[in-house]
DNA sequence: TTTTTTTCTTAAACTATGTCAATGTTCAAC
DNA sequence: GTTGAACATTGACATAGTTTAAGAAAAAAA
Protein backbone atom coordinates (compact mmCIF):
# COMPACT_ATOMS: atom_id res chain seq x y z
CA UNK A 1 0.00 0.00 0.00
CA UNK A 2 2.95 2.50 1.07
CA UNK A 3 5.59 1.40 -1.43
CA UNK A 4 5.31 4.23 -3.96
CA UNK A 5 5.12 6.96 -1.08
CA UNK A 6 7.79 5.06 0.88
CA UNK A 7 9.85 4.81 -2.49
CA UNK A 8 9.15 8.89 -3.16
CA UNK A 9 9.93 10.02 0.54
CA UNK A 10 13.38 8.19 -0.35
CA UNK A 11 14.69 10.42 -3.06
CA UNK A 12 14.78 12.87 -0.55
CA UNK A 13 15.87 11.66 2.28
CA UNK A 14 17.07 8.29 4.42
CA UNK A 15 14.76 6.54 6.79
CA UNK A 16 15.29 3.45 9.19
CA UNK A 17 12.49 0.89 9.34
CA UNK A 18 11.13 2.93 12.89
CA UNK A 19 10.76 5.84 11.57
CA UNK A 20 9.06 4.54 8.13
CA UNK A 21 6.04 2.75 10.53
CA UNK A 22 6.05 5.94 12.91
CA UNK A 23 5.50 7.71 9.29
CA UNK A 24 2.95 5.23 7.80
CA UNK A 25 0.72 5.06 11.36
CA UNK A 26 -0.03 8.58 10.30
CA UNK A 27 -1.68 8.06 7.49
CA UNK A 28 -4.92 7.51 6.38
CA UNK A 29 -6.00 5.74 3.40
CA UNK A 30 -8.85 7.14 1.38
CA UNK A 31 -10.67 6.01 -1.74
CA UNK A 32 -12.71 8.36 -3.56
CA UNK A 33 -14.77 8.02 -6.70
CA UNK A 34 -14.92 10.19 -9.67
CA UNK A 35 -16.41 13.25 -9.07
CA UNK A 36 -16.18 13.14 -5.13
CA UNK A 37 -15.15 15.93 -3.83
CA UNK A 38 -11.77 16.01 -1.79
CA UNK A 39 -12.55 19.41 -0.60
CA UNK A 40 -14.89 22.21 -1.12
CA UNK A 41 -15.25 25.74 -1.05
CA UNK A 42 -14.86 27.55 2.20
CA UNK A 43 -14.01 24.32 4.23
CA UNK A 44 -11.03 24.30 5.70
CA UNK A 45 -8.24 21.45 4.39
CA UNK A 46 -7.40 19.31 7.20
CA UNK A 47 -5.43 16.92 4.79
CA UNK A 48 -2.36 16.86 2.68
CA UNK A 49 -2.98 14.01 -0.02
CA UNK A 50 -0.57 12.15 -2.23
CA UNK A 51 -2.32 10.38 -4.51
CA UNK A 52 -1.32 6.45 -4.59
CA UNK A 53 -3.77 5.93 -7.66
CA UNK A 54 -5.88 7.98 -9.72
CA UNK A 55 -6.28 11.82 -10.86
CA UNK A 56 -7.60 14.60 -9.13
CA UNK A 57 -7.92 18.65 -9.62
CA UNK A 58 -8.04 21.79 -7.97
CA UNK A 59 -9.86 24.43 -9.22
CA UNK A 60 -10.64 28.32 -8.59
CA UNK A 61 -14.19 29.13 -8.83
CA UNK A 62 -13.88 33.23 -9.24
CA UNK A 63 -16.54 35.66 -8.25
CA UNK A 64 -18.46 35.04 -11.88
CA UNK A 65 -18.83 31.16 -10.45
CA UNK A 66 -16.52 30.10 -13.48
CA UNK A 67 -13.86 27.91 -13.18
CA UNK A 68 -10.20 27.84 -13.43
CA UNK A 69 -8.12 24.52 -13.00
CA UNK A 70 -4.86 25.69 -11.38
CA UNK A 71 -3.78 21.88 -10.26
CA UNK A 72 -4.15 18.26 -11.73
CA UNK A 73 -2.17 15.58 -9.53
CA UNK A 74 -1.35 12.24 -10.98
CA UNK A 75 0.23 9.29 -9.38
CA UNK A 76 3.11 10.33 -7.51
CA UNK A 77 2.02 14.02 -6.27
CA UNK A 78 0.70 15.65 -3.09
CA UNK A 79 -2.34 17.67 -3.64
CA UNK A 80 -4.56 20.07 -0.76
CA UNK A 81 -4.93 23.92 -0.86
CA UNK A 82 -2.08 24.97 0.86
CA UNK A 83 -3.02 28.27 1.53
CA UNK A 84 -5.82 26.59 3.56
CA UNK A 85 -3.92 23.43 4.62
CA UNK A 86 -0.97 25.69 5.81
CA UNK A 87 -2.92 28.78 7.59
CA UNK A 88 -6.21 27.02 8.45
CA UNK A 89 -8.09 29.22 6.94
CA UNK A 90 -11.66 28.69 4.83
CA UNK A 91 -10.43 27.28 1.05
CA UNK A 92 -11.04 28.94 -2.31
CA UNK A 93 -10.30 26.01 -4.11
CA UNK A 94 -12.07 22.87 -4.54
CA UNK A 95 -10.59 19.51 -5.04
CA UNK A 96 -12.50 16.85 -7.29
CA UNK A 97 -11.48 13.60 -8.18
CA UNK A 98 -11.76 13.42 -11.93
CA UNK A 99 -11.76 9.18 -11.57
CA UNK A 100 -11.64 6.76 -9.37
CA UNK A 101 -8.67 7.64 -6.95
CA UNK A 102 -6.77 5.83 -3.99
CA UNK A 103 -5.21 8.72 -1.45
CA UNK A 104 -2.91 8.40 1.80
CA UNK A 105 -3.68 11.42 3.87
CA UNK A 106 -1.62 12.87 6.34
CA UNK A 107 -3.85 15.45 9.04
CA UNK A 108 -2.39 19.14 9.39
CA UNK A 109 -1.78 18.55 13.32
CA UNK A 110 0.27 14.76 13.12
CA UNK A 111 2.19 16.58 10.25
CA UNK A 112 3.01 18.68 12.82
CA UNK A 113 3.64 16.03 15.25
CA UNK A 114 5.50 14.18 12.76
CA UNK A 115 7.93 16.93 12.26
CA UNK A 116 8.67 17.37 15.81
CA UNK A 117 9.49 13.84 16.34
CA UNK A 118 11.55 13.18 12.71
CA UNK A 119 12.50 16.76 11.98
CA UNK A 120 14.24 14.75 8.76
CA UNK A 121 10.75 15.11 7.25
CA UNK A 122 11.23 19.41 7.89
CA UNK A 123 13.65 18.35 5.13
CA UNK A 124 11.55 15.93 2.78
CA UNK A 125 8.65 18.78 2.66
CA UNK A 126 11.03 21.83 2.12
CA UNK A 127 12.85 20.47 -0.66
CA UNK A 128 8.94 19.00 -2.00
CA UNK A 129 7.89 22.84 -1.57
CA UNK A 130 11.13 23.99 -3.19
CA UNK A 131 10.20 21.83 -6.45
CA UNK A 132 6.58 22.71 -5.91
CA UNK A 133 7.36 25.98 -6.20
CA UNK A 134 9.86 25.84 -9.17
CA UNK A 135 7.13 24.08 -10.97
CA UNK A 136 4.66 26.77 -9.93
CA UNK A 137 6.96 29.63 -11.52
CA UNK A 138 7.44 27.48 -14.66
CA UNK A 139 3.56 27.87 -15.32
CA UNK A 140 3.52 31.52 -14.58
CA UNK A 141 5.72 31.78 -17.23
CA UNK A 142 4.27 29.70 -19.27
CA UNK A 143 1.35 31.90 -19.19
CA UNK A 144 3.00 35.14 -19.44
CA UNK A 145 5.22 34.19 -22.52
CA UNK A 146 3.40 31.61 -24.27
CA UNK A 147 0.48 31.60 -26.12
CA UNK A 148 -2.50 29.19 -25.81
CA UNK A 149 -1.33 27.03 -28.67
CA UNK A 150 2.18 26.93 -27.47
CA UNK A 151 0.79 26.34 -23.57
CA UNK A 152 -1.55 23.31 -25.05
CA UNK A 153 1.76 21.71 -26.39
CA UNK A 154 3.41 22.47 -23.40
CA UNK A 155 0.53 20.24 -21.28
CA UNK A 156 0.37 17.73 -23.79
CA UNK A 157 3.50 16.96 -23.17
CA UNK A 158 4.09 17.45 -19.73
CA UNK A 159 0.88 15.44 -19.01
CA UNK A 160 0.79 12.34 -21.70
CA UNK A 161 -1.73 10.33 -20.09
CA UNK A 162 -3.99 13.32 -18.67
CA UNK A 163 -4.77 14.12 -22.34
CA UNK A 164 -7.03 10.89 -22.88
CA UNK A 165 -8.03 10.59 -18.77
CA UNK A 166 -10.11 13.64 -18.41
CA UNK A 167 -12.28 16.18 -20.64
CA UNK A 168 -10.96 18.52 -22.82
CA UNK A 169 -12.82 21.64 -21.29
CA UNK A 170 -10.73 21.03 -17.83
CA UNK A 171 -7.21 21.28 -20.24
CA UNK A 172 -8.68 24.55 -21.64
CA UNK A 173 -9.41 25.86 -18.15
CA UNK A 174 -5.99 24.74 -16.77
CA UNK A 175 -4.34 26.92 -19.90
CA UNK A 176 -6.68 29.63 -19.27
CA UNK A 177 -8.73 29.55 -22.33
CA UNK A 178 -12.17 28.75 -23.14
CA UNK A 179 -12.78 25.24 -23.97
CA UNK A 180 -14.32 26.17 -27.84
CA UNK A 181 -10.77 28.09 -28.38
CA UNK A 182 -9.48 24.95 -27.68
CA UNK A 183 -11.06 22.99 -30.03
CA UNK A 184 -10.17 25.34 -32.51
CA UNK A 185 -6.53 25.21 -32.18
CA UNK A 186 -6.84 21.29 -32.01
CA UNK A 187 -8.16 21.45 -35.52
CA UNK A 188 -6.40 23.88 -36.91
CA UNK A 189 -2.71 21.74 -35.83
CA UNK A 190 -4.68 18.57 -37.12
CA UNK A 191 -5.40 19.88 -40.97
CA UNK A 192 -1.64 21.00 -41.06
CA UNK B 1 23.50 45.31 9.59
CA UNK B 2 21.22 42.19 10.41
CA UNK B 3 18.59 43.16 12.67
CA UNK B 4 15.57 43.48 10.04
CA UNK B 5 16.56 39.80 8.74
CA UNK B 6 16.91 38.04 12.37
CA UNK B 7 13.72 39.76 13.26
CA UNK B 8 12.01 38.07 10.07
CA UNK B 9 13.77 34.51 10.95
CA UNK B 10 12.17 34.87 14.71
CA UNK B 11 9.06 35.30 12.92
CA UNK B 12 9.05 31.12 12.28
CA UNK B 13 12.10 29.64 14.58
CA UNK B 14 13.60 30.74 18.05
CA UNK B 15 17.29 31.25 17.69
CA UNK B 16 19.74 31.38 20.86
CA UNK B 17 22.60 33.76 20.42
CA UNK B 18 25.14 31.10 19.31
CA UNK B 19 23.14 29.99 17.06
CA UNK B 20 22.53 33.51 15.61
CA UNK B 21 25.99 34.62 15.27
CA UNK B 22 26.55 31.42 13.47
CA UNK B 23 24.29 31.94 10.99
CA UNK B 24 25.34 35.26 10.57
CA UNK B 25 28.84 34.91 10.16
CA UNK B 26 27.58 32.60 6.58
CA UNK B 27 26.08 35.78 5.25
CA UNK B 28 27.99 38.30 3.40
CA UNK B 29 26.61 41.70 2.90
CA UNK B 30 26.12 43.28 -0.94
CA UNK B 31 25.53 46.59 -1.85
CA UNK B 32 24.24 47.34 -5.41
CA UNK B 33 23.65 50.09 -7.89
CA UNK B 34 20.41 50.81 -9.51
CA UNK B 35 20.82 48.79 -12.55
CA UNK B 36 22.74 46.34 -11.45
CA UNK B 37 22.99 42.93 -12.30
CA UNK B 38 22.59 40.15 -9.24
CA UNK B 39 22.39 37.61 -11.87
CA UNK B 40 22.39 37.27 -15.66
CA UNK B 41 20.66 34.49 -17.88
CA UNK B 42 22.79 31.84 -18.33
CA UNK B 43 25.04 32.21 -15.22
CA UNK B 44 23.99 29.46 -12.03
CA UNK B 45 22.38 31.16 -9.15
CA UNK B 46 25.23 30.78 -6.09
CA UNK B 47 22.88 32.63 -3.91
CA UNK B 48 19.94 33.50 -2.12
CA UNK B 49 19.39 36.95 -1.17
CA UNK B 50 17.92 39.21 1.15
CA UNK B 51 16.77 42.24 0.75
CA UNK B 52 17.42 44.63 3.90
CA UNK B 53 16.97 47.34 1.82
CA UNK B 54 15.98 48.40 -1.49
CA UNK B 55 13.63 46.71 -5.02
CA UNK B 56 14.69 44.53 -7.50
CA UNK B 57 13.30 42.15 -9.95
CA UNK B 58 13.07 39.23 -11.30
CA UNK B 59 12.67 38.51 -14.98
CA UNK B 60 12.18 36.57 -17.48
CA UNK B 61 13.24 36.50 -21.54
CA UNK B 62 11.32 34.67 -23.86
CA UNK B 63 12.28 33.33 -26.93
CA UNK B 64 11.16 36.52 -28.94
CA UNK B 65 13.42 38.71 -26.39
CA UNK B 66 10.54 40.11 -24.70
CA UNK B 67 11.47 40.41 -20.96
CA UNK B 68 8.52 39.42 -17.94
CA UNK B 69 8.57 40.39 -14.98
CA UNK B 70 7.80 37.21 -12.69
CA UNK B 71 8.74 38.74 -8.90
CA UNK B 72 9.46 42.05 -7.49
CA UNK B 73 11.24 41.91 -4.17
CA UNK B 74 11.55 44.70 -1.48
CA UNK B 75 12.30 45.29 1.61
CA UNK B 76 12.08 42.02 3.98
CA UNK B 77 12.15 39.45 1.48
CA UNK B 78 14.13 36.98 -0.78
CA UNK B 79 14.92 36.42 -4.15
CA UNK B 80 17.26 34.38 -6.49
CA UNK B 81 16.13 32.33 -9.65
CA UNK B 82 15.47 29.28 -7.25
CA UNK B 83 15.00 26.50 -10.24
CA UNK B 84 18.92 28.00 -10.56
CA UNK B 85 19.95 28.25 -6.85
CA UNK B 86 18.32 24.49 -6.01
CA UNK B 87 18.84 22.27 -8.97
CA UNK B 88 22.56 24.06 -9.81
CA UNK B 89 21.27 24.50 -12.98
CA UNK B 90 21.84 27.70 -15.37
CA UNK B 91 19.58 30.85 -15.13
CA UNK B 92 16.24 31.25 -17.35
CA UNK B 93 15.87 34.50 -15.12
CA UNK B 94 18.19 37.85 -14.61
CA UNK B 95 17.48 39.73 -11.67
CA UNK B 96 18.27 43.58 -11.71
CA UNK B 97 18.11 45.60 -8.89
CA UNK B 98 15.62 48.76 -9.48
CA UNK B 99 17.16 51.06 -7.01
CA UNK B 100 20.67 51.11 -5.08
CA UNK B 101 20.21 48.12 -2.56
CA UNK B 102 21.30 46.54 0.08
CA UNK B 103 21.13 42.43 0.04
CA UNK B 104 22.60 39.52 2.61
CA UNK B 105 23.38 36.30 0.76
CA UNK B 106 23.65 33.21 2.06
CA UNK B 107 25.75 30.66 -0.98
CA UNK B 108 24.25 27.46 -1.62
CA UNK B 109 27.06 25.42 0.00
CA UNK B 110 26.55 27.74 3.09
CA UNK B 111 22.74 26.89 3.11
CA UNK B 112 23.51 23.60 2.98
CA UNK B 113 25.84 23.64 5.94
CA UNK B 114 23.70 25.90 8.05
CA UNK B 115 20.72 22.99 7.48
CA UNK B 116 23.06 20.27 8.49
CA UNK B 117 24.05 22.07 11.81
CA UNK B 118 21.07 23.95 12.73
CA UNK B 119 18.35 21.94 11.30
CA UNK B 120 15.74 24.04 12.84
CA UNK B 121 16.56 26.22 9.75
CA UNK B 122 14.99 23.10 7.25
CA UNK B 123 11.80 24.50 9.10
CA UNK B 124 12.33 28.61 8.48
CA UNK B 125 12.93 27.35 4.95
CA UNK B 126 9.70 25.30 4.71
CA UNK B 127 7.86 27.79 5.89
CA UNK B 128 9.25 30.78 3.96
CA UNK B 129 8.72 28.36 1.23
CA UNK B 130 5.51 27.33 2.02
CA UNK B 131 4.23 31.17 2.05
CA UNK B 132 6.29 31.81 -1.36
CA UNK B 133 4.41 28.91 -3.04
CA UNK B 134 1.01 30.43 -1.99
CA UNK B 135 1.73 34.08 -2.98
CA UNK B 136 2.35 32.69 -6.60
CA UNK B 137 -0.48 30.88 -6.39
CA UNK B 138 -2.31 33.81 -5.36
CA UNK B 139 -0.39 35.28 -9.11
CA UNK B 140 -1.91 32.61 -10.99
CA UNK B 141 -5.26 33.15 -9.96
CA UNK B 142 -5.40 36.50 -10.42
CA UNK B 143 -3.50 36.12 -14.13
CA UNK B 144 -6.12 33.13 -15.15
CA UNK B 145 -8.96 35.19 -13.26
CA UNK B 146 -9.11 38.57 -13.89
CA UNK B 147 -8.69 41.14 -15.96
CA UNK B 148 -5.58 43.43 -16.82
CA UNK B 149 -7.77 46.49 -15.24
CA UNK B 150 -8.23 43.88 -12.32
CA UNK B 151 -4.88 42.69 -12.10
CA UNK B 152 -3.44 46.60 -11.66
CA UNK B 153 -5.47 47.41 -8.66
CA UNK B 154 -4.27 44.18 -6.94
CA UNK B 155 -0.64 45.11 -7.81
CA UNK B 156 -1.65 49.05 -6.43
CA UNK B 157 -3.24 47.51 -3.46
CA UNK B 158 -0.18 44.87 -2.42
CA UNK B 159 3.26 46.47 -3.75
CA UNK B 160 1.74 50.78 -2.44
CA UNK B 161 5.11 51.39 -2.57
CA UNK B 162 6.50 50.33 -5.89
CA UNK B 163 3.77 51.80 -8.05
CA UNK B 164 6.45 55.39 -7.38
CA UNK B 165 9.35 53.86 -7.18
CA UNK B 166 9.85 52.34 -10.97
CA UNK B 167 8.52 52.53 -14.28
CA UNK B 168 5.24 51.88 -15.22
CA UNK B 169 6.44 49.38 -18.44
CA UNK B 170 7.90 47.21 -15.48
CA UNK B 171 4.32 46.75 -13.97
CA UNK B 172 2.65 46.24 -16.94
CA UNK B 173 5.42 43.56 -17.74
CA UNK B 174 4.67 42.08 -14.09
CA UNK B 175 0.75 41.82 -14.52
CA UNK B 176 1.21 40.63 -18.33
CA UNK B 177 -0.02 43.81 -20.41
CA UNK B 178 1.94 45.75 -22.86
CA UNK B 179 2.70 49.26 -21.52
CA UNK B 180 0.72 51.30 -23.76
CA UNK B 181 -2.70 49.36 -22.86
CA UNK B 182 -1.89 49.81 -19.05
CA UNK B 183 -1.25 53.29 -19.80
CA UNK B 184 -5.08 53.27 -21.30
CA UNK B 185 -5.99 51.52 -18.47
CA UNK B 186 -4.96 54.41 -16.20
CA UNK B 187 -6.01 57.77 -18.10
CA UNK B 188 -9.84 55.65 -18.51
CA UNK B 189 -9.80 55.08 -14.91
CA UNK B 190 -8.31 58.75 -14.02
CA UNK B 191 -11.37 60.31 -16.55
CA UNK B 192 -14.24 58.35 -14.74
C1' DT C 1 -30.79 -0.92 -26.93
C1' DT C 2 -32.63 3.54 -26.38
C1' DT C 3 -32.50 7.70 -23.92
C1' DT C 4 -30.30 11.30 -21.56
C1' DT C 5 -26.42 13.87 -20.38
C1' DT C 6 -22.07 15.42 -21.17
C1' DT C 7 -18.63 16.71 -24.21
C1' DC C 8 -16.85 18.37 -28.65
C1' DT C 9 -16.98 21.03 -32.87
C1' DT C 10 -17.99 24.89 -35.93
C1' DA C 11 -18.99 29.53 -37.27
C1' DA C 12 -20.28 34.46 -36.73
C1' DA C 13 -20.09 38.47 -34.10
C1' DC C 14 -17.73 40.71 -30.57
C1' DT C 15 -14.09 42.38 -27.00
C1' DA C 16 -9.87 42.79 -24.70
C1' DT C 17 -5.53 43.49 -25.60
C1' DG C 18 -1.41 43.93 -28.73
C1' DT C 19 1.34 46.47 -32.29
C1' DC C 20 3.06 50.34 -34.60
C1' DA C 21 4.12 54.94 -35.10
C1' DA C 22 4.03 59.64 -33.75
C1' DT C 23 4.25 63.00 -30.06
C1' DG C 24 4.96 64.59 -25.57
C1' DT C 25 7.12 64.19 -20.96
C1' DT C 26 10.47 63.27 -17.38
C1' DC C 27 14.93 62.49 -15.84
C1' DA C 28 19.83 61.83 -15.62
C1' DA C 29 24.29 63.50 -17.50
C1' DC C 30 27.02 66.84 -18.89
C1' DG D 1 20.23 74.97 -17.86
C1' DT D 2 20.62 71.94 -22.28
C1' DT D 3 20.75 67.76 -24.32
C1' DG D 4 19.83 63.05 -25.08
C1' DA D 5 17.82 58.89 -23.44
C1' DA D 6 14.29 56.56 -21.29
C1' DC D 7 9.53 56.67 -20.35
C1' DA D 8 4.51 57.69 -21.03
C1' DT D 9 0.53 58.84 -23.83
C1' DT D 10 -2.48 58.67 -27.78
C1' DG D 11 -4.69 57.10 -32.11
C1' DA D 12 -5.40 53.80 -35.88
C1' DC D 13 -5.37 49.31 -36.87
C1' DA D 14 -4.50 44.14 -36.13
C1' DT D 15 -5.28 39.86 -33.69
C1' DA D 16 -5.93 36.37 -30.12
C1' DG D 17 -9.29 34.85 -27.66
C1' DT D 18 -14.43 35.04 -25.91
C1' DT D 19 -19.30 34.56 -26.37
C1' DT D 20 -23.30 32.71 -28.13
C1' DA D 21 -25.76 29.36 -30.27
C1' DA D 22 -26.46 25.26 -32.81
C1' DG D 23 -25.72 20.68 -33.98
C1' DA D 24 -22.75 16.27 -33.83
C1' DA D 25 -20.47 12.86 -31.25
C1' DA D 26 -19.46 10.34 -27.29
C1' DA D 27 -20.32 8.64 -22.79
C1' DA D 28 -23.31 7.41 -19.10
C1' DA D 29 -27.64 5.91 -17.54
C1' DA D 30 -31.71 3.54 -17.97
Amino acid sequence: MHELLIKHISNYIRLDKEETNYFTSLLRNRKVKKGDFLLRRGETARYDSYVDKGCLKASFIDKNGEEHVVQFAEENSWITDYDSFTNSTPSNLEIVALVDSELLQIEHDRLAQLFERIPKFERFYRLVKEQHYISLYCCLISLLSNSAEERYQVVKQKYPMLINRIPQHQIASFIGISPEYLSRIRSRKASL
